[in-house]
DNA sequence: TTGTACGCGTTATCAT
DNA sequence: ATGATAACGCGTACAA
């Protein structure tokens, strides 16, 4: 029994009129407002589905102040680690009746910058965000702080004190115990495939290597310190420049994954044995080393456990209304767990 | 030099009111309308960014009856071909200056329902969506398509006829090919590790599959087609029903890659050689695919390929005002390609 | 417990 | 080329 009307556009004024009430009292029955009787609530549902009624977000949103929308800038959603926080965190959002506007830097500061002003156009309740490993500059997100909107940083977070929550893994921790357990193995001589220390990730990770290294009176070999791009032909590059003839390292810990894959794709290339002649480590834990032969040893980082840390201290911010636009709490640090596996072994085995 | 006022939104009243001009004029100048002076564009402009005004989406999509968002609803965003379709899709309408508001089902029909639901309060502009295996009633798309909101599915998508634009890649020439590929290697007792017929997928990879089987007059028993969710443990459990005793299969075709490197793995484990003794092609592509030992020949499904023909389609969509209610597209049928590693070679190489 | 009336920030429609 | 004003759909003081 469709109405004669053109627009299938109900509203509040709609079910208003059918049932003879005021608009004022719809909005309240379908709010939960107290002041209901319970008869015109159900009727008032009734009707509202009758009609085929749907609220309206833009216009309580703009109302209410609330857009009920959190916004996500990460650099890349196709990156396993966070695809799996995007996981949790959108699904737990949902359940308190928030939608998410996820979008990607593509790593470039530039985009960054625009998304916040998108995001802000769009007045969401609060933003999360995974910076660029450029990102040095923070003020692009300070339309939001000002304004006491939530901002929470995960991942690559800023370095300096910044109004916001942080949420991270212990990168210091995970190289600390990555680097610790390759020289338990045996190993003297450790060469580290690193990420551009513009990024806490990779300060913290390098710091955490130096530690251990020097905890056990190693040397930091420059030559065997490649800081730049994690990418699979920067790190062959590096091998083909550490295995061009003289020395060469008995162990390699490298701050992800993709780059311990090339490593142990250029080993088993040139036929240098792993893990007898070459132990190697990597993080993150990404499915794939778990599946090449052999084996990668890695740093699993939780990133469920991410998701939910982000999720909670968002309810927290949420739900207090005006955010103190003082504080800065103490970053929320998400443990590490070093996974071993046989790239690392030191029970003899040739995989070749 | 802020203002007085405790609240920090300018709006465009307040560069009126600044500007001594209406807020009408304020409004066309940034929206680049015609009939605006250049200099009065230019000191709105500035006077905009002096104000630290950020427009309101909320307000002007009220009004404008467009929210300038799009809806996406897939199973999970951490499927890798997801991941890669998602990455495309969001990056290419940010440049046109939509927001992707993204959803997942978890696979689960209610929560798909709900999903919808809070999609259309949101008012998205269109709608994407990668439905769960079990969706076979569709009606609850069809508050959208009733209203002139673009529908588009991919990937999994109703095999009726619906009012939507249909996105999929072909997944009966991709399950022909490789099993013709499997028997081309001279295998002739192939398995069929397939995902339930309730989705379009596994109805078209099962025909495929059938079709090339059938082409060269061989048998296909129903003790070596499992259809079943396809997850590593229901591999398992298949592989080890097939390898129990008796007489045992030379090929398999899986309909994806996870099952597919279950597959390999209880080969690896039980000392059946792959490919000599047993060939094994799965499908998606997986980055897994290519690491394990020995790699896993499978079907290229080119996501980014997916995401630019959705997105190609939506801005048609998008710019023609008020779609035609009743037209029905023929698919877009993006193209596969098999990709053929060590694991249907036959050039015998033992693995072990 | 319900109704009246106004405003959220923007854009569309007239008029000038 | 610009201004005045009325909507868009909803929520909420205030009144009843």
């Amino acid at each position: 029994m469709a109405t004669g009307k053109k627009t299938y556009q109900n509203t509040i004024l709609d079910i208003a009129e059918a049932l003879r009430l005021s608009p004022a009292t719809i909005s309240r029955a379908l709010n939960n407002h107290p002041y209901v009787k319970e008869k015109t609530r159900k009727d008032v549902i009734e009707m509202a589905a009758k009609l085929g009624y749907r609220r309206n977000h833009m216009a309580s949103g703009l109302r209410s102040n609330k857009s009920r929308t959190v916004g996500l800038i990460v650099p890349r959603v196709s990156m396993f680690f966070h695809a799996e926080v995007i996981t949790t965190i959108q699904n737990d959002l949902h359940k308190q009746g928030y939608s998410l506007i996820i979008c990607q830097s593509n790593d470039s500061v530039s985009m960054e910058k625009e998304l916040t002003e998108t995001l802000y156009a769009s007045r969401v309740d609060a933003l999360i965000a995974a910076c660029t490993l450029q990102t040095i500059d923070f003020s692009h997100f300070d339309k939001f702080t000002e304004n006491g909107t939530p901002v929470i940083f995960y991942d690559r977070v800023p370095v300096e004190p910044y109004r916001a929550t942080i949420v991270k893994g212990d990168d210091f921790n995970g190289a600390y115990q990555a680097t610790s357990h390759l020289i338990a193995a045996g190993c003297r001589k450790i060469a580290h495939i690193a990420g551009p220390l513009t990024s806490n990730l990779y300060q913290d990770r390098a710091a955490g290597f130096a530690k251990a290294m020097e905890e056990h009176g190693l040397e930091l070999r420059t030559d065997w310190i490649f800081h730049q791009e994690l990418s699979a032909e920067n790190a062959m590059r590096a091998m083909r420049q550490m295995f061009a003839g003289g020395e060469v390292p008995d162990a390699l810990f490298a701050d992800n994954d993709t780059t311990a894959i090339a490593a142990i794709q250029f080993a088993n290339e040139k036929g240098i044995a792993v893990p007898a002649a070459l132990k190697v480590a990597g993080y993150s834990n990404d499915p794939r080393t778990a599946i090449i032969t052999p084996p990668i040893t890695s740093v699993e980082q939780f990133p469920e456990t991410v998701g939910k840390r982000i999720v909670e201290a968002l309810t927290g911010l949420l739900n207090s209304d005006a955010a103190e636009p003082g504080y800065i709490t103490k970053a929320v640090v998400v443990p590490v767990q070093l996974v071993s596996r046989m790239s690392t072994s030191t029970i003899n085995k040739n995989t070749i």
